[in-house]
DNA sequence: CCTAAACTGAACCGGACAGTCCATTCCGAG
DNA sequence: CTCGGAATGGACTGTCCGGTTCAGTTTAGG
């Protein structure tokens, strides 16, 4: 990760990531060759070994962490504001729409398998995004308790990791099945879960 | 699938599947080759293609599919059987044992990304495990529900999605992580709902 | 301009690996 | 015993693809 050189050649490697993306998001993985990459953004072999001197797996890394980052982006504002039921509903509704969206592929899940989950990079890359999503959410359950929506007892923790593991489980299905039914399933059970438990309070 | 030769060469081909599904399970897909099989199996190419004539994949689905069967074999007879609270439990414990003992390796999973969601073959057997496994748990809350531990309004269709979803996602994290957190927490909370509303029904 | 370094293009290499081919062995039926 | 087909072994091959090399071209600073 050392860029002591990048005048307009930074716009060049990101050029490739984006277009490594788009690449990998149309044909698997496996089949996606750096030739393949090289026609897709109008570059050639040795620029891709200059900008990702250490091969096709830095490249991929790049690429992991590339989409990773928008995971989280593309659920914005909506994911940083869970301050209000209404909030949540619009959330869930834009997690629904972004996923049914990306269709029958996961970028990022194709490429954590390829490179490995034993890397460490590609380790850290999935456990960092997972980390942020739930404190994201932990934080949204503890704004709403904090207002009083939710019992003093309700535990941000559990229900956030339990919601966060409906996500990955809905999408995973969705990704076989086409279908977004457990992916909703899981967050209309979490939401309404939350408000029964919030009505409850206010009873 | 044509099956009308195999008097103990039935033997080899399922020596073959196991061998494999070992293999796969110890050397992520991308590396595990078919010379590799053939070591580990004690058998040779030829054989490999006197089996399974439409070669690598072919094969690949095949242990997909055996693999997909142990899924949910593993669960019995705990998962057939879930009509009291304590059997919900027991069920929980197995399932997180299974997936712990498993560690940071989804055959399946891998598999399937392997030879392609998009190959219809693939897909089925992925899809008809889903179906099998949350008709298993919609078929327990049944149960539970006509026994009276659940109110009548309870929906066992929408949370048993719920709770599959939160099963995949769990196990999909803890691939990443090597922690179980988030399955446990998917499982406890939603039995705890359960049991939450089953308290509301006595009550 | 000029020159050095950053950048680009395309031909090339070497290894790996799925799949083929044929020779050999095994086994059961007649 | 023997004949035929199934089962097996293993060498061989064609191809694909990550990675290398090097010669050519643009860019920036003086």
């Amino acid at each position: 990760m050392d860029r002591p050189l990048t005048p307009k050649g930074a716009a060049t490697r990101k050029r490739i990531v984006e277009g490594a993306a788009e690449v990998l998001r149309e044909s698997s993985v496996v089949d996606a060759t750096l030739d393949d990459i090289r026609r897709q953004t109008g570059t050639s072999k040795s620029q891709l070994f200059h900008y990702f001197p250490r091969g096709k797996d830095e490249l991929l890394l790049a690429v992991a962490q590339y989409e990773a980052d928008r995971v989280l982006d593309d659920q914005q504002p909506h994911l940083s504001c869970l301050t209000s039921w209404d909030a949540w509903r619009r959330w869930r509704d834009v997690v629904v729409e972004r996923y049914r969206a990306q269709g029958d592929t996961c970028p990022l899940g194709a490429l954590l398998l390829q490179t490995g989950r034993t890397t460490p990079g590609a380790r850290a890359i999935v456990v960092t995004l997972m980390e942020r999503w739930q404190r994201e959410l932990a934080a949204g359950m503890r704004a709403m308790r904090d207002a009083g929506h939710l019992p003093p007892d309700f535990d941000p923790d559990q229900a956030s990791a339990a919601l966060l593991a409906g996500i990955q489980g809905g999408v995973a299905i969705m990704l076989s099945t086409g279908r977004s039914t457990h992916l909703e399933a899981a967050l209309d059970t979490a939401i309404t879960q939350m408000r029964a438990a919030g009505d409850r309070v206010t009873t």
